[in-house]
DNA sequence: GGAATTTACGTTAGCGCTAACGTTAGCGCT
DNA sequence: AGCGCTAACGTTAGCGCTAACGTAAATTCC
């Protein structure tokens, strides 16, 4: 291949700015970063000559030179989830507001991508990296431990955390969503979510749900494991199993998320199961969906939009040596709805 | 600052693998990159001894000096609404499967912050660059098209692109939505959508449902403008608008998408309108949603998947100096559902 | 069997920029 | 005048890597 000069159509160098203004290249560097060591006026020639020009700076050799790049690395399972797409909205605010650009992927829950992913993003010597959960391949913890880069593992509350972490404990959301229905009086519940080995979060709660009912001598059964995607489908399809495979239905059944219990909604509307006098319905996260329906689920909501902004604070701490803690845990809340029993008796007269 | 070597924790260059090996650098950095010239027997074991120095490459150093990266820049307007993140989905695995990095980022709707994006994109040389939508500011297009970097205009089809196009054609969208309605018999159309400004793909729309309507001498009033975010809240907030602020309401309205149409058929539920027979409701992309309700929305189903896939193929040819053609038309489906007249008819006996 | 290739390397010269450390002029102070 | 000090520059030496062009040996070809 020809190799033609990097700068696009052999576009202005710093060096062309310099040679028109007549200063050296370290002075058009200065005036160009904001850096002091310039006069005013020669600061304000520069900059406008730079735009006459069309020069366009290159990150690329910049961040080389400068041995740090202003790069953060997001990862996240899935966008197919409202729930990491608010968390990552508000990271990527926040980052952005401290001149930082965010490079982001998706690793559909499979490790070994995230692996892939971290070392293509390493690569590139971002100032930080941000990996959803707190489930890695050795590999990835091995690279991010060697790379000393700061990494912030969100979503999940980790004991021991690669770096930082921020999240929520999702053994205990579960157990209290589970001790929020034993003491409504369900005693036979169900759970239609993932397998566990895809999501490990979601398999923390479940057993914190389990650890909750146990403890009244009820345990969750069945538990259908459904293949993704994990949405509305999935949660009609769920119901339909579940009620295909029992002459005995659950008193109430928790789903892996509310858009899975809206699917699993419908699919009683079809059949006539009347919610929750028949049987009750959980989700989780406390969507936008739901405050929309006429008849909401029960639920538990996560602080996505505050784990976001408390994350990107926490790793911009650490890559300016600040960071004062390693974790910040946030809390859930339960959010009462019309799909366990509860309400119900409330509501109707 | 203390100047430290880019790699972390001074980790292994490509000079010292060379070292080790006993070849020169060049070897390796060839042996590394899969680049022919290297015996198979000394290119195994350079990739061997890199692995155990924990050799990782700079991708800064390396595109610098290579003069091009294999980036390439992705923008959507938001990713609160499926439609992107479909997309970009899609266009991400085929961009990987070809050996691209993908990076991305979110406008919310402002060109002065793509204008932004594309700036600090711009700088960092990549392969590529992709924006949703066709519309951009003067200084956007003036970059782009100095910089001399592949462009992909997606989502929309344009008559002159920047560079590329792949997309379909909003206002023949709304067009044979508008004659769709009409061949119904619907007379008294109503619109609730976003302001024009905010969304030029959504205006097309409604211009073409609005040109539809006009052939039958209907117009479409009223025209309701909502601020984002426009999903379920914003569809059920503008039905209470519309129904409260007149006292002969349309015989259909069109949404922006399908989850302003659902939370508006929330809202038409719990005032006990009857949908289809009160009132018509239709949506636009055919999301998930739909796929679960038991009374689907009448919506027009966009292909975002292979939008993605032909928009990767297209950007790639470009990047490979293979394209053929500059803008690729796709064509939408009018999706019948049970919230238009029509089928209504046909399921009551 | 000797010239013409081909294969497998090595050497050189940067890519475009910045950290670190000069250098110079100007100023206040005694 | 002579000293220290600072603001405002310039010079030097890379950052870590690759394109392009060597060069020597192995192979091919008529």
């Amino acid at each position: 291949m020809a190799r033609e000069p990097l700068t696009p159509k052999g576009g202005a160098k710093i060096a062309d700015v310099a040679r028109a203004a007549g200063v050296s290249i370290m002075t058009v560097s200065r005036a160009l970063r904001g850096v002091e060591g310039v006069s005013m006026a020669k600061r304000d020639e520069i900059i406008a000559l730079a735009r006459e020009l069309r020069y366009s700076p290159s990150s690329l050799a910049g961040s080389l030179a400068a041995a740090h790049s202003n790069l953060i690395g997001v990862s996240v399972p899935t966008l197919d989830d409202a729930v990491f797409s608010e968390i990552f909205e508000t990271m990527r605010n926040a980052f952005l507001r401290s001149g930082f650009q965010t490079v982001f992927d998706t690793t559909d829950y499979a490790t070994h991508r995230e692996e892939e992913w971290v070392e293509r993003m390493i690569a590139w010597r971002p100032a930080g990296i941000v990996l959803s959960g707190v489930d890695h391949s050795p590999r990835t913890k091995r690279m991010l431990l060697r790379s000393s880069i700061p990494t912030l593992e969100i979503w999940s509350h980790a004991q021991n955390p690669i770096d930082l972490c921020v999240g929520i404990d999702h053994f205990a959301a579960g157990y209290e969503m589970g001790q929020y229905l034993t003491g409504l009086g369900y005693k036979r519940p169900a759970y239609i979510g993932p397998r566990a080995v895809y999501d490990v979060r979601a398999q923390q709660r479940l057993d914190g749900l389990k650890s909750a009912f146990a403890e009244m001598g009820c345990t969750v059964d069945p538990c259908i494991r459904m293949a993704p995607p994990l949405s509305f489908e999935g949660g009609r399809l769920g119901m339909q199993r579940l009620l295909e495979g029992t002459l005995n239905p659950p008193d109430v059944c928790c789903f892996l998320n509310d858009h899975m219990a809206f699917g699993a909604l419908m699919e009683c509307e079809a059949r006539g199961i009347s919610i929750p006098k028949d049987m009750g319905v959980v989700g989780f996260n406390g969507l936008r969906l739901n405050s929309v329906l006429n008849r909401r689920i029960t639920t538990t909501a996560t602080p996505r939009a505050q784990m976001g902004e408390r994350a990107a604070s926490l790793l911009i701490a650490k890559i300016s040596k600040a960071a004062t803690v390693n974790t910040i845990k946030l809390p859930v809340k339960i959010v009462p709805g019309e799909t366990t029993r509860d309400l119900q008796e409330e509501i109707s007269p």
